[in-house]
RNA sequence: GGCUCAGUAGCUCAGUUGGUUAGAGCGCCGGCCUGUCACGCCGGAGGUCGAGGGUUCGAGCCCCUUCUGAGUCGCCA
């Protein structure tokens, strides 16, 4: 009734048809005499024009994003439009009819709806997705979502569901909690991940498992993190090795990438980057390839250098080739930058000669300190050296930011292109900033080495089998070979300070369970919202979810979270605090 | 919670050293226009300059406090 076509479907052979269509009326370009408007649905956009007074007025009567149905004749355009895949074709109508009215002034324009505000946008998040450009993206994600659950079903994985309303579990974020009504006092926690449940359906058997699966943890947002909710491909594969898992996730990421982008990209096998190796050469776990600098060790040129600032500290240098030309105004600003990221400093060289430096502090080095760092850096004249003196994690991490900014700084991003890479061999603890060891990562992972290595090993030394993978410095995802001896288990819980009794008791399904003969088996879980913001090119993980929540966790269109009457708090047994004492806490 | 940036018309923004009645483009309302496609042209309405306080003869502009939003650090195995 409504339609015969869409509005993105005619094309030149439906010259002379008689089509209904119906949509979205959006710009209308009156002529007084003519008058052209373009009707738009999810498929595209068909324009209509209008030369008899009784259809002129009919769509003059209607405002803008109003729905309207039409009916008319098909006939090839006058003046074409090659940018409109329907370009060829205009419709006459013969009725024009509004099916629901916009009545209201529309708070921004529909078609430049991504510069408005973003909370704007986000409180009339149904007017931003009609926006074609915003509309896409979560078309784009929705094949995404489609074409990984085909992948995954053809190369043998079963998806299976997992509770929501589940337990608290040891991911380590805060979780989302659920009053119970019917046990006064107790919680549910909505999952962090399906981590346990997984596991456990390898443990029934299951043997290759994959969900696309809704994740909660209640921490700050950032760009690429949204706060509260988002979705992983979350996958387990029983009786497997890392190696097993790398190869299952090249094959479908390759798969995923080629299909719905024209970068080119990483080929399997992607590179796998030992953690240490990874912190030395970029100063970050999660290194953006696409940029050719390496972070390099100058500590042993200055060791008895008599410039203050480098006295007793991990010295580190990254090379720009050719860039003494920039203006001493992009050096003082990268230096200011760098201090606002922490750095105590930034000493920055330019390559007079083989023997000679000048810049920010050159006059400071002895004349074998220059030739030694010039020679150690293989730089040539008109090279730029950088430098970072710091303790050496501290230093790691501000040349790892100072690597990306150059990048940035001098054009040295290679564009249109993935560049993948697995990061691998990450510890197994470390100390945190008490002074305590605990877990780096996921407790549940397998220790290298097994039982012997945490009997004997120096806890800090041990490496687990546990992975990321990167795309183009954006983690994509963690993944492990887990733990599935429970005696290895108690032993790598006891070297964290858990006591045999908080395992059994915090963790006891998974504990119990794997006393019943218990697959050695691997997973990983990558970022849904994180691959489809990937594909779709954008900075920010807002533009790929269709109703997504502000910074500070609130759904602006939504208006969650919300107060709830005080008989929905009495069924769950919640008092609410007085906000004056709230405020006093 | 810290730091950075932003907040002026429905939207996007400009606003000089503190100085008369705060401007532009888009949108909205009215008029004109037969080939537009971000149509064009003419006219009009529309403002608590985020809020509060202060300095000053005078504040959109300077100072203090505060609210809101984004980015980032903490946090996120």
């Amino acid at each position: 009734m409504y339609r015969t076509h869409t509005c993105g479907e005619l094309r030149k052979e439906h010259d002379g048809e008689f089509v209904t269509l119906s949509g979205w009326l959006s710009t209308v370009r009156d002529h007084g005499a003519l008058l052209f408007f373009t009707l738009r649905d999810h498929y595209g956009s068909t324009q209509i024009v209008a030369a008899d007074e009784g259809m002129k007025s009919a769509v003059r009567a209607i405002p803008r994003e109003s729905t309207v149905m039409v009916e008319g004749q098909a006939v090839l355009r006058q003046d074409p439009n090659p940018n409109m895949p329907t370009g060829l074709i205009e419709i006459r109508p013969t009725s024009i009819k509004a099916l629901g009215r916009c009545t209201e002034l529309l708070p921004f324009e529909i078609a430049s709806s991504e510069d408005t505000r973003e909370d704007l946008r986000l409180k009339y998040r149904y007017l931003d997705l009609r926006n074609p450009k915003v509309h896409k993206n979560i078309v784009l994600r929705s094949k995404v979502i489609h074409a990984i659950r085909n992948k995954m079903a053809d190369m043998g994985f079963m998806e299976i569901q997992t509770p929501i309303l589940t337990s608290t579990s040891p991911e380590g974020a805060r979780d989302y909690i659920v009053p119970s009504r019917v046990h006064p006092g107790e919680f549910y926690a909505l999952p962090q991940a399906p981590q346990q449940f997984k596991q456990l359906l390898m443990l029934s058997g299951f043997d290759k498992y994959f969900q696309i699966a809704p994740c909660f943890r209640d921490e700050d947002a950032r760009a690429d993190r949204t706060p509260g909710e988002f979705y992983q491909l979350d996958m387990e594969m029983a009786f497997a090795e890392q190696e097993d898992v790398f190869t299952a996730i090249e094959e479908l990421i390759y798969y995923i990438f080629n299909k719905f982008s024209d970068f080119s990209m990483t080929s399997p096998p992607f590179p796998r980057i030992k953690y240490k190796d990874s912190m030395k050469l970029y100063g970050t776990d999660k290194p953006d390839l696409r940029i050719p600098l390496l972070i390099q060790d100058v500590s042993e040129v200055f060791s008895s250098s008599r410039f203050a600032a480098f006295a007793g500290k991990s010295i580190k240098a990254l090379k720009v080739l050719n860039a003494s030309g920039s203006p001493r105004k992009l050096f003082d600003r990268l230096t200011e930058e760098m201090k606002s990221e922490g750095a105590k400093g930034l000493v920055w060289l330019k390559v007079v000669d083989a023997q000679t430096l000048s810049g920010s502090a050159a006059k400071f080095f002895a004349p074998d300190e220059v030739s030694r760092l010039i020679s150690i850096m293989k730089a040539s004249k008109d090279d730029v050296i950088f430098i970072i003196a710091d303790e050496e994690a501290a230093a790691l991490k501000l040349a790892g930011i100072l690597r990306v900014k150059l990048g940035h700084l001098f054009g040295l991003v290679e564009q249109n292109t993935f560049k993948f890479c697995w990061i691998v061999d990450f510890p197994m603890y470390e100390l945190n900033d008490e002074g305590v060891l605990e877990f780096s990562h996921n407790p549940f992972s397998m220790p290298q080495g097994g039982m012997e290595a945490l009997k004997s090993k120096d806890p800090l030394d041990i490496e687990a089998y546990q992975y990321d993978i990167v795309a183009n410095g954006l983690e994509l995802s963690s993944g492990a070979v887990r733990n599935h001896s429970p005696e290895i288990m108690l032993e790598a819980f006891g070297i964290a300070g858990y006591s045999r009794e908080t395992v059994e008791t915090r963790f006891s399904a998974i504990f119990n369970a794997f006393k019943f003969g218990a697959p050695p088996h691997a997973g990983i879980a990558p970022g849904i919202d994180r691959i489809v913001m990937l594909l779709a090119q954008e900075p920010s993980i807002r533009e790929v979810i269709a109703f997504p929540m502000n910074k500070s966790a609130q759904d602006l269109m939504m208006g969650a979270p919300s107060e709830v009457s005080a008989k929905q708090l009495d069924e769950v047994h919640i008092q609410i605090k007085k906000a004056e004492t709230l405020k006093a806490d």
